[in-house]
DNA sequence: TCCTGTGAACAGATTCACAGCC
DNA sequence: GGCTGTGAATCTGTTCACAGGA
């Protein structure tokens, strides 16, 4: 395979692999084919082939993927072979319900604290984690923590971002719906679950 | 303007130009550039501009775009300029901070009622609606309700969204982690944090 | 001069067809 | 026969340059 830039979209596709891949592990020959990977995903299967292929040629002709590599192969692409630590600022419901969400795991995700600035919150608990003072954020400068997950309101989401850039964040999730401003090197990925829903009735 | 295909890129950005006009509502003008949107959601304002041509000219050479005249176009591009009502389901955590959550207003959307299949929920209230009992999700066949929201673990949402489906349902926002299988006229939309999260370590 | 509207050039992503190996 | 790997063709979306009106 010679060098080629990887698009972006092919990137979004990966995760969504690996949790493919992890419904049919039960799969008994231990492999898995292209074609397997697209049904369930609703694309075609060249796709798959080609998206993989970028990151150099683990399948094997006539069989497939072996499972354990696949899954093995994808990790390492995203850089998910090691365990990647989070943190969450925002105890809210939507907060909370990410702490307690199990969803992580597949991607080697951990969700190692979670942040509030109000004081009832502060020192309660929300599954294994104790909810510490947004003002002591800056500890985690120490603990190579490179991403952070805002579930908070939108008035004072751009100085939590400042100070989580400050402590050398390189990648925000941001659940609070406003626009970011963080030097380049910083990846943002916004959700906004309105705007998402309010795409929907044009499709209609 | 001739006619043109609309990309679906188009579509998606239309909610975030409609939300930044709402932040800069006020601009005394009452006038705004696609070079202030532009810079808000950081992309270029040739690109404000081509999306918005697609629906047509309403801008003004030298002057730029009437606010409240671009909200309204931009509304009915959307088909949001009708109130679209929504129904969710599941009442955990996620569901409950959806039904409490204002960000829907702007858009026009309106969560209309909530559903979930436990008894200890089933009747309690969270903000103006009253949980309802999931078995009763027939109901909104009556109701003119063309989007729905699934916010419930991945291992029934499949039955459930075929239930949506046989009461009319349009467009699905799905928040839970597994793949729907719907007929080809209803759109599915799919949201997964873990997935989002899981991209970001490529880009450090 | 300022800013919109838009065809044309360009860049990025997907699909396809098929060679190659099991 | 079955399935991968991949260049080439196609499709989709973005950027640019500039004509033209306020």
């Amino acid at each position: 395979m010679r060098y080629q830039k990887i698009p972006n979209e092919t990137i979004k596709r990966l995760p969504m692999y690996l949790r493919a891949i992890s419904f049919m592990s039960n799969h008994d020959s231990g492999f898995i084919s292209s074609r397997d990977i697209a049904d369930l995903l609703n694309i075609n299967s060249p796709q798959v082939r080609k998206d993989l292929s970028y990151f150099g040629a683990f399948g094997t002709r006539g069989t497939g993927y072996q499972i354990d590599e696949l899954k093995k192969q994808i990790r390492k692409a995203l850089k998910l072979d090691v365990t990647q630590k989070a943190v969450l600022v925002g105890a809210g419901k939507l907060g909370s319900a990410l702490s307690l969400y199990q969803g992580f795991k597949i991607y080697g995700l951990d969700i190692t604290a979670i942040y509030d600035n109000s004081p009832k919150k502060i020192g309660k608990k929300v599954g294994l984690l104790t909810i510490k003072d947004i003002s002591t954020l800056q500890q985690i400068k120490n603990n190579d923590i490179k991403l952070a997950i805002l579930a908070m309101p939108a008035d004072n989401a751009q100085e939590i971002a400042d100070i989580l850039v400050k402590c050398g964040i390189k990648g925000i999730l941001n659940l609070a719906p406003c626009y970011l401003k963080v030097p380049k090197k910083v990846k943002v990925t916004m959700i906004d679950i309105a705007v998402e829903l309010s795409v929907l009735p044009f499709y209609t």
